[in-house]
DNA sequence: AATTCACTTTAGAATCATTCTAACCCAATT
DNA sequence: AATTGGGTTAGAATGATTCTAAAGTGAATT
């Protein structure tokens, strides 16, 4: 109940998610190879669930809101995405799950990458005893600059 | 509809809270009175709408869910409060307005605030045509070290 | 090729934080 | 004391996300 018979995903890539979803102990399911493909597919992404069905129904995929969900989830899970918390409405997923950083243009609800390299931290306070750190945030906020 | 007769807050915190909804350009009402009272009254916090109702219920007043909600947002609006987004699940509220950054522990829901000056950000990068800064976040995720 | 069993997918209900609505209440001003 | 423009409220509405329990699928086995 996920692709039609028409639907025709590249055939390279679908080999490469099979193996992709293998390697992160994943069952190869159509509905986790053919969201694979689009998140995968074209290069680093934010994403929200729900803008992820709407693009797996136009691509022609018969796939649930609650597949979207537990696939996302699952990917996370498996470290395959990585989840952005910048807006108090909605959850983003990354597929850069490489260390990096991201403006976020609250207006237009959009997300950028930083390449790792672009920020410099160059001194973080000590952890409370008893806490290790599991990884450091840059959020750059942007506005609109004002009309010239 | 807001405190008992017997609910006897502070008059000096009080004579104060009015001063701070004053200068920020709010009426000075009893609930605000109330709610400011608990947020600004005891050091820099961290709430949620709901930890913030419980308390104020603990404390004898009568107000509703949807006030809390009402004053957090005007209060965030009007500067007096910073709003927080590093839970997929509820935004909390920083009394701490100042530029400062967080340690984040999630399997805690507990944020814990860094000072501006313990954090060194060396280098950003330049920020998009027609976009400016609005602010910088720094959140450290930490998790509870493993047992020794 | 049929059977099995565990894992997947699903529709729809449920949950939970937050916002909205429309009526009622109170504070400053006349 | 009356007026008026917020302020406060209960409860409904919204919207993202999760849950439930039933039906489908895939990999291994007969």
């Amino acid at each position: 109940m996920i692709g039609t018979p028409r639907m025709r995903l590249n055939e390279k890539t679908k080999a490469l998610m099979a193996n992709k979803l293998s390697a992160a102990g994943l069952r190869v399911s159509q509905a986790r190879l053919a969201l694979a493909h689009l998140l995968f597919g074209q290069g680093d992404r934010h994403v929200t669930a729900d803008a992820l069905r709407e693009e797996a129904l136009a691509a022609g995929l018969k796939i649930s809101q609650a597949t979207v969900y537990n696939t996302l989830n699952q990917f996370h899970a498996a470290g395959l995405l990585r989840q952005v918390q910048v807006d108090q409405a909605r959850s983003y997923f990354d597929t850069n799950i490489d260390a990096h950083h991201h403006f976020y243009v609250e207006e237009e609800a959009r997300l950028i990458d930083i390449a790792a390299q672009e920020v410099d931290v160059a001194r973080l306070p000590d952890s409370p005893k008893g806490y290790d750190v599991d990884r450091v945030e840059v959020i750059i906020r942007l506005d609109k600059s004002p009309k010239a």
